[in-house]
Formats: structure tokens, C-alpha cells, sequence
DNA sequence: TCTGGGGTCCTAGGACCC
DNA sequence: TCTGGGGTCCTAGGACCC
């Protein structure tokens, strides 16, 4: 039988937004470091120091923040921009490395390695590591195996050994390694299955490896089959080269001191609406429909909580600022009550198309529909130019006291002239 | 005091039709 | 008194991912 087997690797970038930080700032090399998230809510990335410390993946800043002033740790804020800046040089590298690659999310890829020889494939995963890091300053680990679960698989393995690259494709010792790795690690394994696989005596990806798929498929969805299937080197999930446009969109926010008036909720609305939409008109889509949600701290649940979501269908298609900003307060509107303290509030833009196959809406409410996109096109052009915000419109506010909280930002943005780092020679 | 943001897919159940 | 069966489509909510 003539039969091509899948090689696929996937490339994780280690500890991605830490490292990030330390691209300009070698002071804090092996040191430990933590990356909070929006707000300096939760810790989202750590240094390898961080975690030995006890620090937890999502944990509140508010409670391990005596862990970090015992032990000296480096905080930062979230710097998007720079860590988009640095994933995309990551990327172009790698995509040197195979022409077939799946962008898997800001700090990961898959590659299809089908076209290197079976005992090539170690050396090639070191070439691969040693060049990223030469080239843009990041470490990754790399794992490579016959399905994507497997090379999931391989690659948290990967994460724990020096050598930073697992080949399992000719492994024999794939059981042995399985067995190590625990049943919440398993791509496709979350908290409810990890539960419910727990409570059955499974623990290991081993164990998962070796269940029958008449009982997978009994007691779980087409999900859990898969996992199951490509543990067992069966491949279910292809690798998907061509990134789809994204079907929904949304632009949400904590605030960073709670807020109760509707005209600040307005503004914030109104600010995340103008974000959206950029996004939107910047991939050529339209949107159809509309949800704007609020809430209060859900971890005050009690009379004092309360959510709520009005989702608005637009009577044509459109990704006109000006329209969608209108429609969105009066959402709000329909669902703002007096008297709670909101901490988040957020858009959805749903129903997305491409912007040309609804070219002409018949029936547009929308005046001089041409003249309005070409105005569309100034503000997207003049934000790009002058920076983001530069033109806006007035219901977005000037003050927005609401706006988030960002104490430790290095501000550094590898993509903006002014905010460069700056080396000084004596 | 202080708990992120942005996605995808699946499923159950309701609305509706004949 | 007795109230079908089968299909589609849509939506909300849940689970998962990083």
C-alpha cells in the first residue's frame, strides 16, 4: 500500500509574552516575570522562575501579589502591539521552514513536515528552534507527530526536556510518554471532561488513548471521538493552511473602576463599536447583527449582580461607524438599569459576509451610501496614519474615565516609530 | 478593594412547516 | 373523551481553545 503518513509539527513559542518583554529588557532574564491581562486582572504568561514560585496560569493579580513582592517579580501589563509585532516575525520565519502552515493561534503553529525523511525529522525540529531564536530572540518548543493531538502531545513533553524538539512520529517509547502526560493536558480535554474522565478512571492520555470508541462516543459529543481517534494516530483534524475570515466579532472590556452612569456606559459602547467596526471594514466584511452586553461583577452574584444582552438585527447589511454606533446605544438603552455598579460591558458583531457580495443594498436608510464609505475610508486611513483614536466620533468621549487600567506596561511597540526602544552609546 | 479577551464548534430545544 | 409525524432552521448556552 502506498500510503503518505502525516508528519506534523507544531512550534510553541516558550513562556511567548515574557519572552516578549525580554527581548528589550535583559535585566530580566532568568528572572522570574509574569505578563498580567487587560485590566492587571489575571497572570496570562510566566517565566519558567514565575511558575516554580507557585504562580498559576489565570490566577488574580490581587492574590498572588505577595508571592511577587516577596520575590522580586516583574510585573507587566499587557502589550498587544508588541507581542503582535514579534508573533509575526516569528511566523514569516517559519513559514521558511514549510510551505504548508497553520497559524494556530498568537504564539503556535502547525507544520506540515510530510516532505522530510522519516530520520531527518529531529535535526530538522532543532534547525527550526536554533533558527527562530537567532533570527527574532524567542525560545519555542516543538513537538512532531502523525496527528495534531499527538504533536500537542509531543510538544508539552517537549516543554520539559532540554533539547526543546520530540520526535514521535518513529517512537516507540509513544505509550510510555502518553502515560506521563495528565488526562487535563490532552488537547480537546477541558475542565467537564477532565471530570468526567476522572470519575471513570481515566487519567493519563494513556488511559484515553485505550478506550473504546463505542463507549467515547456514547458518553461524549464528536469532539471527544476525535481526540480519542488521533491519540491513536488515526488523523482527524487536518491542518488548515488558509485562515478563514472570522464569522464573528467582538470588543469587550473591564472597566477599571466601576461605573454606573449611562452616559459612560455610552462612551465605552461607543468606543468599542468604532474598534469593531475598523476591524471589520479592515477585513472587507459586513455584519448583519448587533449585541451589546453589560454586566456587574459576576463574582458578587447576589442582588447586587446583574447581566443582560440585546441583540439587534440590522435592517440592511453595513460596517458604517456611523450606523453601527446608533444602533448599539439603542441596544444599551433597552437593557441599562439604574442603581448597579458595572464592571464590563462589550459588542458583538454577528452574521458576517464579505462586504461585496451586498454591494448595493436596494434599500438603504443610510443616505449618500457612497459618500458615507468614502468617509469610512478617511477615518481608517487617518487613524492608520495619526495613530489609533486620532479621528473619532463624539459619542466615544474624550475623557473615558472608565478605561482600563495598565500600571507596568514597558511601552514598548516594535511597529511605531516613536515608541521604539532607544539604545544610547557613550 | 482587586478576578482578561477573543474566538470556534456542537447540541438541545423551540418555532415553524406540511 | 380522543389531539401525528417528520422535517428544517434558528438560537442560546455550553465546552473548548489560546
Amino acid at each position: 500500500m502506498l500510503y503518505n503518513k502525516n508528519k506534523i509539527a507544531l512550534v510553541d513559542c516558550n513562556s511567548f509574552y515574557v519572552s516578549c518583554e525580554r527581548l528589550f529588557n535583559p535585566s530580566i532574564a532568568k528572572k522570574p516575570v509574569v505578563v498580567l491581562s487587560s485590566n492587571d486582572g489575571c497572570v496570562i504568561s510566566r517565566s519558567t522562575e514565575a511558575k516554580v514560585l507557585g504562580i498559576k496560569m489565570g490566577e488574580p493579580y490581587f492574590k498572588v501579589k505577595k508571592i511577587v513582592k516577596e520575590n522580586n517579580v516583574k510585573i507587566f501589563s499587557t502589550n498587544f502591539a508588541l507581542y503582535g509585532d514579534i508573533s509575526r516575525r516569528v511566523m514569516k520565519t517559519l513559514k521558511q521552514f514549510s510551505p504548508q502552515m497553520e497559524i494556530y493561534s498568537i504564539d503556535e503553529a502547525f507544520l506540515d513536515l510530510s516532505s522530510v525523511k522519516d530520520e531527518s525529522l529531529l535535526e530538522y525540529g532543532y534547525k527550526i528552534r536554533k533558527t527562530i531564536l537567532k533570527w527574532t530572540g524567542i525560545p519555542t518548543s516543538i513537538g512532531i507527530a502523525t496527528t495534531k493531538t499527538l504533536s500537542k502531545a509531543a510538544n508539552y513533553i517537549a516543554k520539559k526536556e532540554k533539547s526543546g524538539v520530540v520526535d514521535l512520529v518513529n517512537s516507540k517509547q509513544i505509550d510510555k510518554l502518553l502515560s506521563k502526560i495528565k488526562i487535563s493536558e490532552v488537547w480537546g480535554v477541558g475542565r467537564q471532561l477532565t471530570k468526567f474522565y476522572t470519575k471513570n478512571g481515566i487519567n493519563t492520555a494513556y488511559d484515553l488513548k485505550n478506550m473504546h470508541n463505542g463507549w467515547i462516543k456514547k458518553n461524549t459529543n464528536v469532539f471527544g471521538s476525535r481526540t480519542v481517534m488521533e491519540l491513536k494516530g488515526i488523523p482527524c483534524v487536518s491542518l488548515e493552511p488558509y485562515q478563514e475570515k472570522r464569522k464573528n466579532c467582538c470588543v469587550s472590556r473591564s472597566f477599571g473602576k466601576k461605573v454606573t452612569k449611562l452616559e459612560e456606559l455610552n462612551e465605552a459602547i461607543a468606543t468599542h463599536c468604532l474598534n469593531a467596526a475598523e476591524k471589520i471594514r479592515q477585513d472587507k466584511q459586513t455584519i448583519k447583527k448587533i449585541t451589546v452586553f453589560i454586566r456587574t461583577s459576576p463574582f458578587q452574584k447576589d442582588k447586587y449582580y446583574y447581566a443582560n444582552a440585546k441583540c439587534i438585527d440590522l435592517p440592511i447589511r453595513t460596517n458604517d461607524s456611523i450606523e453601527l454606533v446608533k444602533q448599539a446605544l439603542i441596544a444599551l438603552d433597552s437593557i441599562y438599569k439604574k442603581g448597579y455598579k458595572y464592571q464590563k460591558t462589550g459588542i458583538i458583531f454577528s452574521d458576517l459576509k464579505d462586504a461585496n457580495i451586498y454591494n448595493e443594498n436596494l434599500f438603504s436608510t443610510i443616505n449618500n451610501e457612497e459618500k458615507r464609505a468614502r468617509l469610512m475610508r478617511a477615518i481608517d486611513y487617518t487613524n492608520t496614519k495619526y495613530g489609533r483614536h486620532a479621528l473619532s466620533i463624539a459619542q466615544a468621549g474624550l475623557k473615558k474615565k472608565w478605561n482600563i487600567k495598565k500600571q507596568h506596561s514597558s511601552k514598548i511597540d516594535t511597529s511605531c516609530f516613536q515608541l521604539l526602544p532607544t539604545v544610547r552609546i557613550f
